[in-house]
RNA sequence: GGGGAGAUUCCCGAGCGGCCAAAGGGGGCAGACUGUAAAUCUGUUGCAUCAUUGCUACGAUGGUUCGAAUCCAUCUCUCCCCA
């Protein structure tokens, strides 16, 4: 299962053995909504950009193409061609991010269907059958991703709920599957302590902090992060969800985290936005309209190994696919490799060092 | 040769006496994006100025008017129809 192998400070590096394959933490995993990566990535492309865990979302599937449709395919991952290991998102956060579109009850949740309209209903039973159905490696416990501010009656209301449906989650997780239980509470470090104990206490193979890069001041996250760490067990996985810049995951890593997945390298790269060891790059500016340089001169992915500047620029105001595709595979790439750099810092325990190194640099504009 | 239509800001195109530096697109420039309803969204786009404001602009020139992109005259150029 779980191996913790070091830790420098609270950054720990650690080894996930599960029956897909191995998972090297701090690991940064790629998402995939709809069982694609948007930008005309491939599952294949993706063991060429280091990637280890593919990231798939509950609601989404079900709704396109269904998610017995899947099953009968044996699953995720020979569906989508994917040879690794696959964590199902378990709809938590469209409770949030289609908030205008649903209702929700002590059972669950109901859905007006972004795609047309039909009532869908999902609660922590049918999350959890979806997950077995779409045969992920990882599911996560069906939970409500509340925005930051939230009144913290409200808050405090939500993460109880969120933690009898991950009780009933547990009830009802397919066997072979593991499954990870999410941490609640908004910006209220007292509500999120209490919750994360009372997680532990049903006993979940991993432990996500849910709820955070909604709505609230970045050092407001790390906070919660300091506070909430500590209460979980070190020998299982934590896995802040939907978290980030590369600043925050050097930061959040500094903190004891092991997981992250984010659509920011993906979306990003399709409007434009370049990741490089020198900081961010837009490739829509002008100034790069003749830049014969790769997109990161210290970078060797495929793009960077075999195109411009100039000629991202070009395919980008083109409007041409294959901007998309180079320019995500380029971040998708850079995320994997600052995870791989993680992984080495922590191991010889210089990990302090890489952060005094990359933290002032990586998030800034170029 | 005869008859008709038109020339607007980078482009297309609306406007047809004052509320016009002039709608709306496009293009350009810039910004946002954190478990993806996102190949999306926002701002900006004559010059000068912090701003008030000033200057230059609706093919050209002249005129009518307190006031013209809008009305009149002439000119230049485009397009269509009939011979």
């Amino acid at each position: 299962m779980f191996e913790l192998l070091k830790t420098d400070g609270a950054a720990r590096l650690g080894r996930m053995t599960t029956k897909d394959g191995v998972i090297e933490t701090p690991v940064f995993m790629n998402v995939g909504t709809v069982a694609a990566i948007k930008g005309a990535v491939s599952s294949r492309d993706l063991a060429a950009l280091k990637c280890q865990v593919e990231l798939c979302n509950t609601y989404h599937l079900h709704l396109r193409p269904g998610d017995e449709i899947v099953a009968r395919r044996g699953g995720l991952r020979p569906f989508m061609g994917w040879e690794g290991p696959v964590l199902t998102d378990s709809g938590g956060f469209q409770v949030f991010s289609l908030a205008k579109l649903r209702d929700i009850t002590e059972e669950g949740v109901t859905f007006a269907s972004h795609i047309d309209g039909r009532r869908i209903f999902m609660g922590p039973e049918e999350s959890m059958r979806i997950q077995g159905n779409l045969g992920s490696t990882i599911a996560m416990a069906f939970d409500e991703c509340v925005e930051n501010p939230a009144p913290r009656e409200y808050i405090g209301m939500s993460a109880d709920r969120t933690l009898r449906w991950a009780a009933r989650c547990k009830a009802a997780v397919t066997q072979g599957q593991l499954l990870f239980g999410i941490n609640q509470g908004g910006t209220y470090s007292d509500i999120r302590i209490e919750n994360a104990k009372r997680l532990v206490d049903i006993g979940f193979d991993g432990y996500a902090v849910g709820g955070l890069a909604v709505g609230e001041e970045v050092p407001v996250m790390y906070g919660i992060l300091e506070d909430v760490l500590p209460h979980l067990p070190k020998d299982a996985p934590r896995y802040l969800m939907g978290v980030g810049t590369p600043g925050n995951i050097l930061e959040a890593v500094a903190r004891g985290v092991d997981f992250f997945d984010c659509v920011m390298p993906a979306r990003n790269a399709r409007h434009g936005h370049i990741n490089t060891w020198s900081g961010i790059l837009n490739i829509n500016n002008a100034k790069y309209g003749e830049d014969d340089s790769p997109l990161d001169p210290m970078c060797d992915c495929p793009t960077c190994r075999g195109y411009s500047r100039a000629y991202l620029r070009h395919l980008k105001k083109a409007e041409e696919m294959l901007y998309m595709r180079l320019a995500v595979m380029h971040n998708l790439y850079f995320y994997n490799t600052l995870m791989e750099r993680i992984r080495g810092m922590i191991e010889v325990g210089e990990y302090g060092r890489l952060c005094e190194k990359l933290l002032p640099v990586l998030d800034r504009r170029i």
